[in-house]
This record gives structure tokens, C-alpha cells and sequence, in this order.
DNA sequence: ATCTGTGCAAATAGTTTGCATCCTC
DNA sequence: GAGGATGCAAACTATTTGCACAGAT
């Protein structure tokens, strides 16, 4: 089953009616394999409201089926959830390109970090600042 | 020297003037173990007007003098940037206290991802999201 | 005296909300 | 037919910019 079938079964099963907007939003972050920006999808959607699209993204949020991704403050930006697909990103700090990685070894170490702490943790983001190769063979 | 003479002084060589807006801003953050946000400098500092604090900020991030943290997209947040006292930030999902940690093994395993990457990592940062003691005793 | 730093207020950018209408169930 | 979903526009919040003036060098 893909993510925006899961998607839209766990929306019917939360209560929620299906309606243009959402699908729309729905198929393109199927489409992405990393993170886009809200006022991206409302570019790419011209047919679909603002505010839809951020309801959308809410709902979404809620039910778990896409992250929150940080990488600067400025703008959030969203990416699908998907199981066993857990990763982190580099962001460029020259293009503010973002690319993303996984590591099995640090995996294991945050999750160490988190047993020892006075918190219970539930979820975790690392962010590597760099200089991604297209930029970095320019200057 | 103290953060904050390290930070004027740095501020002089770069060649900014003193001033009496700035060095509040400055004196705020050498009292502040974490993270602080913009407009809470501003509120508490009446006699620093908004702008010329997110202007103080701007330019101690970029000397290196502060980080930026983020914590969830809404607002930016900074702290000093302690030589030595580097370290990562837990977030309560709850009541968004923001708690500081260090860990050195979870270092060498970033830094081991940041050797293998493609990007030059210059910097990384690592939120842990979850439940503060205080929190997770009352719910 | 010069030129930077500052405060105020207006401008901007991202996000949220109110509401009339459309469409799903 | 009822009630949620949507688009538009206005409201809101955080941040940035323009500008006249005060203050540092």
C-alpha cells in the first residue's frame, strides 16, 4: 500500500470527508522524496487554497503521517513518514539545498542518549550544516 | 574574559561602535544558560526597541558569537556560543520547556557520519523531543 | 564633524482565522 | 439535506526595512 493510500484510509478513519484540496496536497508530497515548504505546495497548487494547504498539513501532522522537518527557522517544511524510511538531513548552507541520510550507528547512539535522560523521549532530529559538493567545488 | 568581554571585544575589531542598545542585548545573554527568543529579549528589555535587537542578534550570529536554536519552526531562539560548552537541547512536547545536554559519544558518531558525507559539515545540531519529568508526572 | 547605532513606525513574510459557498456522505 | 471541506480575504505574529535623530569616535 503507498503512503497516500495509507494516507487517505487513516483520514476516512479519523472522520474526515475527502475533498479536492487535500487529495491534491496528499499526491504531491507522495511525489517528493524529501521535504517541501508549505508555500511550495501552494505554488505547485494553484488550483488549491492557501489555507487548505496548510489545514491539510495540520491534519497530517496530527495523525502522524508527515514530519516537520526545521531547518532554519525561517520556513517549516513537511516530508511523508515513512515507516522504516527514518532519516536525518544535511542542509547546504551556501544553496540551502537539503539531502538526506540515514545512519544506523547514530540511530542506535541517540537512542542511548535517550534512555539515560530524565525526558521520555518520543522522537528526534539531527541537522548537519555543510557545504554540499556543487557549492563546494565552486568556491 | 567572560562571554560577554569576548563578544565586545570581538564586536569592536569588527569594527562596530558601542552602543547602548547592543550592550543590553549582550549583558541578557551572558545571564542566560539556554536558548532565549527575540521577542522575549525584547520584552524584557523596554528600553531596547525590537528592531535593534533582532539587529544585535544578526550580527552575533554572525561572529559565531551565538547559535540559533530551533525547536519547532514557529520562532527563533539563541544562545551563547560557550567555547567548550558545546551541546544539544531537549524540547517537552508539553509545556515547551527547552533542557540542555552533552553527550561526547554522540559527538565522535556525528562527526563519523560528517567524515563520510559529501558535504563539508561545518556545524550539526540534535532536538530530542518528549515528556519533561515535571510533565510526565502530572499526566 | 562625521558617520554609526538606535528607536519608532511602516512594510513584509509566513501562518491562521472568519465566513460564504461548494461538495461529500 | 446536513455538515464538513474549500477558497478568498482579512487578521495575526514574527521579522525586516526606512528614516530621522542621538551618540560614539
Amino acid at each position: 500500500m503507498s503512503w497516500s493510500e495509507e494516507a487517505t484510509g487513516r483520514l476516512n478513519e479519523a472522520g474526515f470527508r475527502a475533498g479536492a484540496a487535500r487529495r491534491q496536497v496528499i499526491e504531491l508530497l507522495e511525489g517528493e522524496r524529501c521535504a517541501v515548504t508549505a508555500l511550495e505546495i501552494d505554488r505547485r497548487l494553484p488550483a488549491v487554497g492557501r489555507a487548505s494547504v496548510y489545514r491539510t498539513l495540520e491534519q497530517l501532522e496530527q495523525l502522524g503521517l508527515i514530519n516537520r522537518v526545521d531547518v532554519g527557522g525561517e520556513v517549516a517544511a513537511f516530508e511523508r513518514n515513512d515507516p522504516g524510511g527514518h532519516h536525518h538531513h544535511m542542509v547546504c548552507v551556501r544553496c540551502g539545498r537539503l539531502v538526506p541520510f540515514e545512519d544506523p550507528g547514530l540511530e542506535r547512539e541517540i537512542h542511548r542518549v535517550g534512555e539515560g535522560a530524565d525526558f521520555e523521549v518520543v522522537s528526534h532530529d539531527v541537522l548537519l550544516r555543510g557545504v554540499c559538493p556543487r557549492c563546494g567545488e565552486a568556491g
